[in-house]
RNA sequence: GCCGACGUAGCUCAGCGGCAGAGCAAGGGACUCAUAAGCCCUUGGCCGGUGGUUCGAUUCCACCCGUCGGCACCA
């Protein structure tokens, strides 16, 4: 899908690596997983691929770990035969909702499974992995090792009788499972014993230098919060992570004696985004490909940009283990920025995939069935928790659409397509002298441009469509200030200058909201006259040329009335949550 | 408990050293091309609290209160 349209005059092209969390193949995505990670990085390729950069964009299933056995154990399933079923519909939603990757796989891969040994051998030659035998939390009757989650009892502090063993969901203390009175194994209920078990860990302590050093040279663009936690970590000083799991399903370590235990899955997930570019690059023949996002040059220079967007429970991840090992493998691009954003909230409460709410948020595939992709794509994106915690609503989910798309954008199109059709044969009509206000209104429309270009390449892709929106709202001022349909009547000449400079906004409203709005941009571009892809079109004004004649629009979105959206909220309610854990 | 982010109009959110902003909601008006959409005007805020720095603080600092997140085997 790597288009490479008009490069831009003048412009050098970037090699631009848009990396997206790899969502956990335990059950569907929901609303706040898009806002946070899956829709941002779209928006952000489709812009780059407009502006003639090389962009690859890859993703893919997070397929292996302990939330999936159980989960398959408990359906009578294999974790291969589940974690496939969930990665198909999650596929599938992405489609739907207009990701534009140019690989979503998976973590089952061959190249993967490879390439993820080939880095656990390399750190261990270089002397950063590390064995230690250390006691764990052991189920007896379900004769398997505990995470500390799966491990709950009473709490110490508070007494709470249904405390994790990593935390007390009432008092939120950080908890170890030895810590609990009474324990009990989530899976079997029987009381957990200790064992000791040997695990590799990531040395984590001997990259601390060279994080920090690329926390400060690299910084400078990040968010706020994202540094925030990256140096919170570094000040309290790393600690060796363990990085094997006593369990069937991942990747097996590469060497002899440990047939019994797997790589873990967020040590293997991080790779994917290296497997995944290589396997895309074999896919299209070109098995060298990957290297020119990934490969540093003789002075030790990336060859481009590299974007991790992830929510910000992810941030570590990406922010401090992937690259301490990129640095430990040697010789690829450490991360330029990593956008994290913060939770869609419902009412307050994070979301969860693994709590029901009386009312919740919907899972993607029932969006996508209830709503077009562009109103769930306006909505978090106009409302994105880019800097804070947002709030999802029903009323707000229906206000921004009927007032904010529909009716300032939707409606500005259809006006001024619905007047080019009755009052003119739908034909662009052809301008007389324009007059100092045409001149301002096309001026906004092409400054737009590089206003909303900068609020992308910034990340800051919740400005740039509130900047496009301005557009649209200095459009509808101009249609009344103008009124073509009153100086039709009396300077006719007028009146086709008028709405031939309006149709030139749309013109450019319709490449603007290309990489935020891909369906409705795309149909516009056909109610334009005009065949192929909008998203083939360089990011620059585009004219729309007098005399064209035009095909019959119809409205770009549709309303949701009240009585409408209560049906379809009323439907959820009613649905039980999928089995899974929260990722 | 420790660390961090956040607290701005009824609601959802911008702004972050120099007269408080937008959209929606509420009230009024002119128009009719349009999905009764769009446009104009008005109302509406001790910018969480208390101190401090400064000629000047919503903005910087400290403390307090509140919310959320993290605290390394949840990804």
């Amino acid at each position: 899908m790597s288009r490479h349209p008009t490069t831009l005059p003048g412009r050098h092209p970037d090699y631009i690596l848009v990396s997206v969390a790899w969502p956990y193949a335990s059950g569907p995505r929901h609303l706040g997983h898009a806002a946070g990670a899956y829709v941002p990085p779209d928006i952000f390729a489709r812009y780059h691929r407009m502006m003639g950069d090389h962009v690859l964009m890859v993703s893919g299933s997070d397929m292996h770990g302990t939330p999936i056995t159980v989960a398959a154990d408990r359906l009578g399933v294999s974790a291969r035969e589940l974690a496939e079923e969930n990665h198909l519909g999650i596929a599938e939603s992405f489609r739907r909702l207009g990701l534009s990757y140019d690989l979503y796989t998976t973590t089952l891969t061959p190249i993967h499974y490879r390439v993820t040994q080939e880095f656990f051998t390399r750190l261990l030659e270089q002397g950063y992995l590390f064995q230690d035998t250390q006691p764990a939390m052991y189920d007896p009757e379900a004769q398997r090792f505990l995470p500390d989650r799966y491990v709950e009892g009473t709490c110490p502090h508070c007494g709470y009788a249904d405390a994790r063993g990593d935390q007390c969901d009432n008092c939120g203390r950080t908890l170890d499972p030895t810590d609990l009175i009474n324990p009990r194994s989530k899976l079997s209920g029987a009381t957990p014993e200790t064992r000791d078990t040997t695990h590799f860990f990531l040395d984590l302590p001997k990259f601390q230098e060279r994080l920090q050093t690329w926390v400060n040279a690299e910084s400078g663009h990040w968010r706020p919060a994202v540094l925030g936690f990256v140096q919170g970590w570094l000040n309290e000083g790393l600690r060796a992570r363990a990085i094997t799991r006593d369990l069937d399903w991942g990747v097996p370590i590469p060497l002899e004696g440990f047939e019994d235990k797997r790589i873990y899955v967020w040590f293997d997930a991080v790779i994917g985004y290296l497997s995944a570019s290589m396997e895309w690059a074999e896919r299209r023949g070109d098995p060298e490909a990957w290297k020119r996002w990934w490969v540093l040059d003789a002075d030790g220079n990336a060859p481009g940009r590299s974007y991790y967007f992830v929510g910000k429970d992810n941030i570590p991840f990406h922010a401090i283990i992937w690259p301490a090992m990129l640095m430990g493998y040697g010789g690829l691009a450490l991360p330029y920025d990593v956008p994290a954003n913060e939770f869609l909230t419902l009412a307050g409460q994070k979301l969860s995939s693994s709590r029901t709410y009386t009312a919740r948020l919907p899972f993607l595939p029932e969006a996508l069935e209830l709503f077009d992709a562009d109103a769930i794509r306006f909505f978090l994106t106009i409302n994105a928790p880019e800097s804070r915690d947002t709030d999802f609503s029903w009323d707000e989910f229906q206000r921004r659409n009927n007032d904010e798309l529909v009716a300032t954008y939707g409606n500005a199109v259809h006006r001024l397509l619905s007047f080019t059709q009755s009052r003119f044969g739908g034909v662009v009509p052809m301008p007389g002298p324009l007059a100092p206000e045409d001149e301002v209104m096309l001026e906004r429309a092409r400054a737009t441009f590089e206003t909303v270009g900068d609020q992308i390449e910034a990340v800051r892709l919740r400005d740039g469509l509130l900047s496009v929106m301005a557009l649209a709202g200095a459009l509808n001022r101009y249609l009344d200030e103008a009124a073509p349909w009153k100086t039709l009547k009396t300077d006719p000449e007028r009146a086709a200058t008028s709405l031939w400079t309006a149709l030139q906004v749309i013109s450019a409203l319709r490449v603007l909201t290309a990489p935020y709005l891909p369906f409705s941009a795309q149909q516009l571009h056909e109610y334009l006259g005009e065949k192929g892809s909008v998203h083939a079109l360089p990011w620059m004004f585009r004219d729309l040329p007098a005399a064209r004649r035009l095909p019959t629009p119809q409205p770009l979105f549709r309303k949701l009335d009240d009585e409408e959206l209560a049906g379809l909220v009323g439907r959820l309610d009613e649905e039980t949550v999928v089995t899974g854990e929260p990722i």
